[in-house]
DNA sequence: ACAAATATTTAGTTTTGTCTAAAATTATTT
DNA sequence: AAATAATTTTAGACAAAACTAAATATTTGT
């Protein structure tokens, strides 16, 4: 495949939600920031190659084929990404860029040897899951802070309330987004938590938590 | 520049022996695997844009801009090759491949970081130099083992005499390509060499130094 | 149900990088 | 100094991936 086709593939399979549904012609325009004429000659050629279901003004979905082509390029980004932030310190917000690029080097045992220099991990920066090298992906869901059971950890990956005071708290104490986040204890009087994150522990109200979305793998 | 008339650059770089010296459309073509005509189409392209002098049929050679350029390619080149070998156990002939496709990732801080993350190394798997970030590169000269000084250090690159004994010889004492050997003494007696080579310490008769290159630093 | 709005495809270009075949230039022999 | 050989350039074509403008199909609103 070349870099656009797997740029396409993985914009289908985005928009399709992981799962197998039809996506229109406009829409993978809009992703893949492109003209919906562009997306159509792509589709035709997609579809000779057998990557995708295609009937004319009806949309297209990935075939079997293109799917285990979707999740072998998704694997790939995720991995870059950790690898940026993990071993290069990228932030949580430059790695994408450069993992659009990173992703479409072509050698197996690249991204088999990065996998274990990076010790397999299973959730990129962003929290999603990491395919792995067969295809099998785990579920994330999104929850609030407040709502994750005790002992479970999870990615913090946006806020409820993003008005300055809330946002200089969490600066103030250390919590960015890409954190790990893992709870600890929660107190029954006052529903506050005790989570550790990046090595310290520390305790936070239930109004903090309850604003503070986290991505945990299931 | 776009990933092709990144790797002409390099071509035209390298068939110029890091020199400015003019380079032959044939050379290029050689060297790039294509036919002339294309290289002369692409060479067009290189002097509109100031990367090269052009002199139709006298042949090409690199402006100051596109030394820069050339050197800046290089480096990403090296830095990728010593990543794949001492990060990812890639081996020797190996890095090659895969990092003429990494040297074309667009991102600085990529570099900068990358660079970094390796210790900030002076020369690549096969003996040659990593020019710095200002364009910078240390020379480098490749001698016979009996020949290289007490106290220096340098890549084993290659052999003087191939037969399969010899070979064998290199194989059972643990001695291959792109391995760094250092010089710790010299035996007056007879030539032979006490060498540090990965952590351990070994004597080799004159007969065996004198017949391994090493590439070193100056 | 039908007109208007929206979505999608087709037709015809463009740019990048490649190719083959033919023409032009330079180098080598005799 | 010609003739021959080798190198290099030009001309014309092609595939990939994008675009614009026009045509066609589908959806929506009344
Ligand atoms: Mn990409
Ligand atoms: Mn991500
Ligand atoms: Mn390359
Ligand atoms: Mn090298």
């Amino acid at each position: 495949m070349t870099l656009s086709e797997e740029d396409y593939i993985k914009a289908i399979y985005h928009l399709g939600k992981g799962e197998n549904s039809t996506v229109s012609t406009n829409a993978v325009a809009y992703q893949m920031e492109t003209k919906p004429s562009s997306v159509t000659d792509m589709i035709k050629k997609l579809s000779d190659k057998g990557v995708v279901n295609y009937r004319p003004y009806k949309g297209v979905s990935l075939t079997e084929y293109g799917q285990k082509i979707a999740l072998s390029q998704v694997r790939k980004h995720r991995l870059w990404e950790v690898f940026l932030l993990e071993k290069l310190d990228f932030s949580w917000d430059e790695v994408h860029d450069v993992a659009e690029q990173l992703e479409h080097i072509k050698s197996e045992k690249l991204i088999d040897q990065l996998d274990k220099h990076l010790g397999f991990p299973e959730v990129d920066p962003h929290g999603d899951p990491i395919p792995s090298k067969k295809g099998e992906l785990k579920k994330t869901i999104k929850k609030l802070l407040n709502e994750v059971p005790i002992g479970a950890s999870g990615i913090c990956v946006g806020v409820k309330d993003s008005s300055p005071p809330f946002l200089k708290f969490l600066d103030r104490n250390n919590i960015a987004l890409g954190d790990t986040i893992l709870v600890l204890e929660k107190e029954e009087f006052d529903g506050s938590l005790y989570i550790r994150i990046k090595e310290s522990k520390i305790h936070i109200s239930d109004q903090i938590a309850s604003n503070l979305y986290l991505k945990i793998t299931e």
